[in-house]
RNA sequence: GGAGGCAUAGCUCAGCUGGUUCAGAGCAUCUGCCUUACAAGCAGAGGGUCCUUGGUUCGAAUCCAUGUGCCUCCA
């Protein structure tokens, strides 16, 4: 590779945009991120497999991020790093996306064969599915495409096929008549977890239901208050579509205004259906009028009365949400529940049924996925048995609450706790095609035969006696009945239970996911971790945040408030995305993204190009060439350096234990910024056209690198560039395989006595608004002037001082100003008048803050109950501050006092 | 209605088991600077009743309680 910089415009901005590619290409052809089992420690990341025909939103990108960065870092401590990529086949999503395109095409999904539409969907999917994968690698995603699986190929598919009759036999999977979130524009039912609840503006209807009997339309309270006069009871709801499949109406026993009315007759208006009013606590008394209709096929709870009360179920909607001939109203059937909804309410109200309509918020469930209202529908379905499927596996809870699974942030164990303690069956039947089908087979009386994986072994199973003809069930299983198998089933842990992958990858490491799809995903693939291999499916959970942007708002689409990913790569480069995205996103907090936050990151990677051409600028000269001086500086340099980075390298390591990926991303940011450019460059970096020592150059390339290695899993790109720009390598190697810096225990080194110093005078000179040129003579007067006298070489570089003069007994005059550099003075010669006054104030209140604070101390030192109960070392320590604020205080007299007080 | 969480600088957040990390970081703002790697920069500065009110304690941003406001999940 080449040794040029070349990427470099006139202004030394650089451009990420023009080597992003080059590189990316480079770790691909160089098979890089490809992995086989060997004798290394594993560490495995199976991607949460987006939707095949999704396209990358911002979610993705910082999910994808973190998981890059602990990959990379894994890879580069030698570990045997494998990130599993993939796709999903999201059955309704997908399924409704062809459909619209079958439509656009003129094409009714009900006029084709199921063979024929799933043809479409195969096409379709090969077509637009891995988008998202090839926009992955654009963020510089280190997986091992080699592996890349998708949900619904052949051994995936089959795995879940296995998978079903495997739990069937074993009890855990039933079919039945129940109630389900029904889904009328995808036509298939839902899980309770794909259902969104959203707050909208309804009308609450109070509609009258005249009574049969009008003789016992009054009504008494044992005190004899009258309390009912009307022919007729009051009934609230906001679907008044629904009173046509009501069979019962309902009040609170302990209501008096109702009582006398339980086991009466009224009529549903319009179809006159005669209902009894019957009587269950469950009826809140205070909503609506505290009298309830009871609809049992439209309403979950009515249909447990109905149970309960063996009522009559009518169902009046279709499966598209329509009002079927059991609505028995003309005027309404075949029409949509919602336009009925609202004609019926005007009809109500011409014949004289409407008591009155209120304004009311509801909570209504919407589908997930295509965003209709769910309607709660009677439907045979296929449902795993949740409660006996966690008696049989108790570590799904146990495992996660005693950290064997850890959560980051850990508060999310609660939710899940929660969620685990109140666990409902999963439905896992969806009426559509495309996805797994159900191996289950009826006779033609639609009775279930068979559970089995073909025909052929369907008939051998029911045994030869049997000489009908048998069907397969028309379904297909939930998306997520295979999801919750990709930890297993991406090593062919079905198929092949021990095979090398399998036995080597798993369990993974890291998972890192959105908290949204904790029960969708996380909380299932721990159940399939321990029901079919004995085991945890990974060891972490890093819960991200959701994306907002500035105003807090969920990004998506609709809103049209997130900006396109790529759009901003090509901006801003990958590397500022990335460290942009990370910046602001500690575990489990929503991230607020700003477009300023990728332009800091990519300021970042300006910062770091900088450094780059100014290293690859020095001309170079053997030691022999340079003045001792200057080697000897620059050696406590390097080493103060390297000390510096090691103390950095194991904070890091600690930021990385506790998954505080932003954390550890800050302390590099400093560590490279601070630390290494504007202190340890600048202590090195040789004066105007002079060149720089052979051994200095060295260590400063040496630890560049080290900095690019820390620096690597966060910006793959730049660091890679750079590493190969510092120094020739061979074709092939690349810093994705460099060594990870390893803290070695340095002993800090400590410059600050020397840094304050020159702060302050940087401090000075900005203050009375001096030239950085003009050098100054100063007197340093401390106590222990080693810590100085060490340093006086770099003081007279940084900070331009043209003589270091020590002398512990030096007074500031006319000229010479006093500067407080801890318990010392670094007094500085000016050539101008000292405006004496101004200087005086500034010591003054100096001195006050600090009167103030020994006060304190003192407050505290004095009080006998702090001496006793507190700490020894922490009376120590607050005995240390007092001396110390005693020695500051005293400088600074001393300096009031030079000045002529 | 049930469960959980949060409230610290203009913004986003850190602050573990109370006391030198105790009032912090980054960004933003302001003031100087085109200083020979970098104006995508350099050198500085200002900015907070740690949500309210009580309590525990020698000592509270930190622990407890109350109120208020916000968020998430579940029904």
């Amino acid at each position: 590779m080449s040794n040029q910089i070349t990427n470099t415009t006139e202004t030394g901005k650089f451009n990420p945009i023009s080597f992003e590619d080059k590189w990316y290409s480079y770790w691909l052809q160089n098979k890089l991120f490809h992995s086989e089992p060997d004798e290394r420690e594993p560490f495995t990341i199976v991607i949460p497999p987006p939707n095949v025909t999704g396209v990358l939103h911002m979610g993705h990108m910082l999910n994808n991020t973190i998981q890059d960065v602990l990959i990379r870092r894994a890879r580069m401590q030698g570990k045997n790093a494998c990130w599993v990529p993939g796709t999903d086949h999201a059955s309704i999503a997908t399924e409704a996306k062809v459909v619209q395109m079958l439509r656009e095409k003129g094409i009714k999904k009900s006029d084709l064969s199921r063979d024929e539409f799933l043809s479409y969907a195969w096409e379709w999917k090969e077509k637009y599915g891995g988008i998202i994968l090839e926009q992955l690698k654009k963020l510089g995603a280190s997986c091992d495409w080699d592996r890349t699986r998708f949900t619904m190929e052949e051994s995936l598919s089959d795995a879940v096929i296995d998978v079903f009759i495997d739990l069937h036999k074993k009890g855990l999977i039933y079919r039945e008549l129940r109630m389900v979130n029904w889904d009328p524009q995808g036509k298939t039912a839902l899980s309770d977890e794909e259902v969104i609840f959203k707050e909208v503006n309804s009308k609450l209807y109070y509609i009258k239901y005249p009574i049969v009997n009008e003789n016992t339309g009054k009504g008494e309270t044992s005190d004899g208050q009258q309390i009912w006069s009307q022919p007729y009871v009051i009934i609230a709801t906001t679907r008044p579509e629904t009173i046509l499949a009501d069979t019962a109406v309902c009040v609170n026993p302990l209501d008096e205004r109702y009582k006398h009315l339980i086991g009466m007759k009224v009529k549903v208006p319009f179809i006159n259906r005669e209902i009894s009013i019957i009587a269950d606590e469950y009826v809140a008394m205070d909503f609506g009028t505290g009298c309830l209709k009871v609809t049992p096929a439209h309403d979950k709870n009515d249909y447990e009365l109905g149970k309960k009360y063996n009522l009559e179920v009518i169902d009046t909607l279709t499966e598209e949400g329509f009002l079927n001939e059991k609505a028995q109203d003309e005027r309404y059937i075949g029409k949509d529940r919602f336009v009925v909804r609202k004609q019926i309410a005007i009809d109500l109200e011409e014949a004289g049924f409407i008591d009155k309509i209120e304004e009311y918020k509801n909570q209504v469930g919407t589908s997930e996925r295509t965003g209709a209202v769910i309607e709660p529908r009677l439907t045979l379905q296929w449902w795993v048995d949740m409660k006996k499927f966690l008696e049989k596996n108790p570590q799904v809870l146990d495992a996660v609450m005693s950290d064997e699974i850890k959560f980051h942030p850990s508060n999310m164990k609660n939710t899940y706790r929660h969620w685990i303690e109140n666990i409902k069956d999963w439905c896992i039947s969806r009426q559509l095609w495309w996805g797994q089908r159900i191996p289950a087979w009826y006779n033609e009386k639609g009775e279930l035969v068979a559970v089995a994986k073909t025909k052929e072994e369907a008939l051998a199973q029911i045994g030869s006696s049997f000489n009908g003809d048998i069907k397969q069930d028309e379904d297909v299983l939930d998306t997520w009945f295979s999801s919750w198998l990709w930890p297993i089933s991406v090593f062919d842990g079905f198929k092949d239970p021990n095979n090398k992958d399998i036995n080597y990858y798993f369990p993974t490491n890291d998972l890192v996911t959105a908290p949204e799809i904790m029960f969708f995903w996380v909380a299932r693939m721990i159940m399939s971790g321990y029901e079919w291999k004995g085991n945890l499916p990974f060891k972490n959970v890093y819960y991200t945040g959701i994306v907002r942007d500035k105003q807090r708002r969920k990004m998506s689409k609709s809103l049209g408030n997130s900006p396109d990913p790529l759009d901003l790569i090509a901006q801003f480069g990958a590397d500022g995305v990335r460290m942009g995205m990370l910046l602001c996103s500690p575990a489990g907090n929503d991230i607020l993204f700003d477009e300023s936050q990728v332009e800091q990151g990519r300021n970042f990677g300006n910062k770091l190009w900088n450094a780059y051409r100014l290293v690859k600028g020095w001309e170079i000269k053997p030691d022999a060439d340079i003045e001792a001086e200057i080697i000897t500086s620059n050696q406590k340099s390097g080493a103060w350096f390297a000390a510096r980075f090691d103390e950095v390298v194991s904070e890091i390591d600690g930021k990385f234990a506790d998954y505080k990926l932003s954390e550890a991303l800050m302390a590099m940011y400093k560590l490279i910024w601070d630390d290494f450019c504007s202190w340890y460059l600048e202590m090195i970096k040789p004066a105007y056209q002079q060149p720089i020592n052979q051994s200095t150059y060295d260590e400063c390339i040496n630890h560049f690198n080290q900095l690019l290695s820390l620096l690597h899993p966060f910006m793959p790109f730049i660091t890679e560039e750079i590493w190969h720009g510092l120094e020739t390598k061979k074709e092939g190697e690349s810093i994705c395989l460099a060594p990870y810096p390893v803290a070695k225990g340095l002993k800090n080194i400590d410059f600050s006595k020397t840094f304050d110093a020159i702060t302050a005078i940087r401090n000075l000179r900005n203050a009375k608004g001096l030239s950085p040129k003009e050098a100054f003579k100063i007197i340093i007067k401390a106590n222990d002037e080693t810590a100085y006298q060490s340093n006086e070489f770099l003081i007279k570089k940084l900070a331009n001082v043209s003589e270091v003069i020590f002398d512990k007994t030096a007074e500031s005059g006319q000229n010479w100003i006093s500067l407080p550099v801890s318990t010392d003075q670094v007094l500085v010669y000016l050539e101008l008048n000292i405006d004496v006054d101004a200087e005086k104030d500034k010591i003054q209140k100096e001195i006050e803050y600090l009167q103030g604070f020994m006060k304190s101390v003192d407050a505290k030192l004095s009080n006998e109950k702090f001496v006793n109960n507190a700490k020894p070392d922490l009376v120590e320590k607050e005995r240390q501050k007092k001396a110390d604020a005693e020695a500051k205080i005293s400088v600074l007299l001393e300096s009031l006092n030079s000045l002529g007080l």
